[in-house]
DNA sequence: TCCACTCCTAGCGACGCGCT
DNA sequence: AGCGCGTCGCTAGGAGTGGA
């Protein structure tokens, strides 16, 4: 446990784009606040629940609830850890900082010793000195103009825009988009997820789940740029599921807009 | 628009597990 | 006994819905 002094020396750093995660309540960001104030500058930490349910005043199955919740949804990889002595320590939680973090991208994420390391004032990390802002500039929300949206159902045959195909073949080239978009829905009916925005939704996903490794490459190359798609005739794409072959049937759409527009194909969407 | 009812969810205490 | 965590079941409050 730390003292009032050590908490006064102790800072976090949050990530701006938390915030416009569609997934994230205020629950669960004041538990990654929490966790940001522990965390190194790889965002890693392991506070007892017990601790944070304490800084925060909530029960402690109150916080495991929501850490699973953040688990889910990717904000935090949990790691449970074992003493030298096989004793059972408190969880190891890995931050989620950047917003297109992908698991192979993260060499600076190294391993932590098998320490006993903990919220104690002399194992709390040390926060680097330059987590200044460095964009002063504010960038407007997109949600403030035009008033707030209402929650819409995500339906059984929604499909991503084009705009939404072009960002994530930019993004994450290598990802089958078509399985993703059915699991994405599948699992919106599942848990009966609603969304005022359900791209902005779509695209949060597939950043997590590229993150997370829980997204499957593509089983052959589909170069949108020169109209090579996953033609439902190849014997080898013969299972291909009905959202794949509305992915590809949009990305060619998508691929004949860009050529008939002219413009570059890099996409700057914003969460 | 107001009221009553129903349903869902968050919060919590209690208990159990595995380990020293 | 103590520690850290997972899970079950209960309760209270809020949201949603339908009728007057």
């Amino acid at each position: 446990m730390t003292t009032p002094t050590d908490n006064a020396s102790r800072w976090g750093k949050i990530p701006a784009w938390w915030l416009d995660h569609p997934d994230l309540d205020a629950d669960g960001f004041a538990i990654l606040a929490a966790l940001a104030t522990f965390a190194d500058e790889n965002g890693v930490c392991w506070p007892s629940q017990s601790t944070l349910a304490a800084k925060l005043k909530r029960s402690r199955p109150t916080i495991n609830r929501i850490l699973q919740r953040l688990g889910d949804i990717g904000l935090v990889s949990i790691e449970h850890r074992r003493g030298r002595d096989g004793s059972r320590l408190s969880c190891l939680y890995r931050l989620r900082i950047a917003q297109n973090e992908a698991a192979a991208a993260q060499p600076e994420m190294r391993p932590v010793p098998d320490g006993d390391r903990d919220d104690s004032p002399a194992n709390a990390p040390c926060p680097t000195p330059s987590q200044k802002q460095l964009h002063s500039e504010q960038i407007p929300d997109s949600h403030a103009s035009g008033g707030r949206r209402p929650l819409r159902d995500v339906p059984a045959d929604w499909m991503p825009t084009p705009d939404d195909l072009a960002w994530a073949r930019n993004h994450f080239s290598s990802v089958d988009l078509g399985r993703h978009v059915e699991g994405f829905v599948l699992r919106c009916q599942a848990h009966g997820y609603r969304y005022r925005d359900i791209s902005a939704a779509w695209r949060a996903w597939l950043t997590q789940d590229a993150a997370a490794g829980k997204t499957q490459p593509v089983k052959s190359a589909v170069t949108v740029g020169s109209m090579t798609t996953n033609a439902p005739t190849n014997a080898g794409h013969a299972r291909q599921s009905v959202a794949e072959q509305r992915v590809n049937a949009w990305m060619a759409v998508a691929a004949r807009l860009k050529d008939a527009q002219g413009t570059p194909s890099t996409v700057h969407p914003r969460f």
